[in-house]
DNA sequence: CGCTAGCTTGAGAGAGTTCAAGAATCGTGG
DNA sequence: CCACGATTCTTGAACTCTCTCAAGCTAGCG
């Protein structure tokens, strides 16, 4: 976005605010610079290491997190047995806490994927734009209806019983997707079984199993942020190919 | 609504609106009442029968409809084979069509479950009403919070492959309860199943071992509107007590 | 070097699917 | 009013995918 490069209290170089630059869903959009200026907004450049906690369910709502680079996952827990179900994947450009900020509190834990760096901006000042731009609240509408459709849709495409969990565990890797790259964002087998419901067990084997295709490429590091696939491959596999 | 009383052009009587009166997320809460006579708001009182279709899949979106009474079923299709599956089911005081307000084009197929009577108010109206009434927009798009964590809980609660069958039927049928009376909202086998992602022999079995110990009655006519239930016993089963 | 967390691999059991046939119910029209 | 076809639902039996339990492996870190 422009004006931060004269307003946003973070700034370090125009490369900072690419993830936000362009896009339909740019998070000021709506909102003239001058506007934003004379809000003295407050926006922090933060960071997260890879596993840490952004905020945990039920935390009071203080800031939203505009994700530059990294990605996190929204996770719940089903019943009282300590089985957390992943719901939401949020990458670039999507907005951590919208959630929060709406319902008072965290509605889920939000965990750093690999290693989060984003744009953090106080409640206060968003609700008060709401407020004051009619305009940059719809936007803000228009990015929530959004995040329904895709969770609708990981519903739809994820956790049907009656398709094989080889052939969920293609269409989940290619949501993983970074971008329209190939490469995949790096989780570990407890995380993609937590989002596809299935046992650790047999998500290793799918993903083993994948791996000795050629379908992706795990490098040994468990720090690594990405996996590296054949998307054409594994799109075949997402749409119901017979295991060779 | 108060304002509903002198303005709604489909009003006829007070009984009519007790759907939205007093609740959190009145639909019209935010708006003074002389701002919305002002807009010479069209509200029409419609009804839809028994599995009529409210709007398909990619419709250009038109009009809200804020639900009086009956209940509505949202679908989507999985893949291209003709396999739908119910991602949210809405009830009285619930609007449709935010989707499609916010997206431009309906997301869903929205099919009347029982028979639905509500408000119908055109698009153009709500928009300018979000344009002028932040706050009235602030509702909105809580409401439409409102709709992703149920979405969410519903992704956790009912499509865990790990949970029996019989437990996630227990908890389907408590969400689709009326109120909070001991009625259940009546669907076929097939929307149970489309909506547990189980084929329809295994909900044929479930549901006819839920009648044979008591815990609902089916009167014999598809076109009820409602089951009656035990809902103690159903939460029990829900909770994952062993079958008796 | 040893410990821990994450991953792999195996064999048996079970819940749900699939395929197949039949029963009940509904709406329609004679 | 009843007969008819079309849905919708029921029931059975074999099969299969995934879970479960159990053991062993590997990588990463102090």
């Amino acid at each position: 976005m422009q004006f931060m490069s004269t307003h946003c209290t973070a700034w370090h170089g125009i490369r900072e605010c690419r993830a936000c630059d362009g896009k339909e869903n740019a998070f000021f959009a709506g909102v003239a610079h001058q506007d934003v200026a004379a809000l003295h907004v407050q926006i922090d450049n933060v960071s997260y290491a890879l596993g840490e906690t952004i905020y945990r369910l039920d935390a009071p709502a203080e800031t939203l997190l505009v994700i530059r680079t990294g990605a996190v996952k929204l996770a719940r827990y089903a019943g009282k047995d300590a089985k957390q179900r992943i719901v939401r994947v949020l990458k670039p450009g999507d907005v951590v806490g919208m959630d929060a900020m709406l319902a008072g509190t965290a509605q889920h834990h939000a965990v750093a994927v690999g290693e989060v760096r984003g744009c953090r901006i106080p409640i206060a000042v968003v609700q008060q734009l709401c407020m004051e731009h009619p305009g940059f609240q719809w936007n803000m509408m228009r990015q929530l209806q959004s995040s329904l459709r895709e969770t609708e849709q990981w519903l739809v495409d994820l956790t049907c019983g009656s398709v094989p969990a080889r052939e969920r565990m293609a269409r989940l890797l290619l949501r993983l997707r970074d971008g329209d790259s190939d490469r995949i964002y790096h989780f570990s087998l407890k995380d993609l079984s937590a989002m596809l419901c299935i046992t650790l067990e047999t998500a290793s084997r799918v993903i083993t199993e994948f791996a000795g295709l050629g379908l992706m490429v795990r490098t040994g590091k468990h720090s690594e942020q990405f996996f590296s696939a054949d998307i054409a491959a594994l799109q075949r596999v997402a749409a119901g190919a017979p295991a060779p």
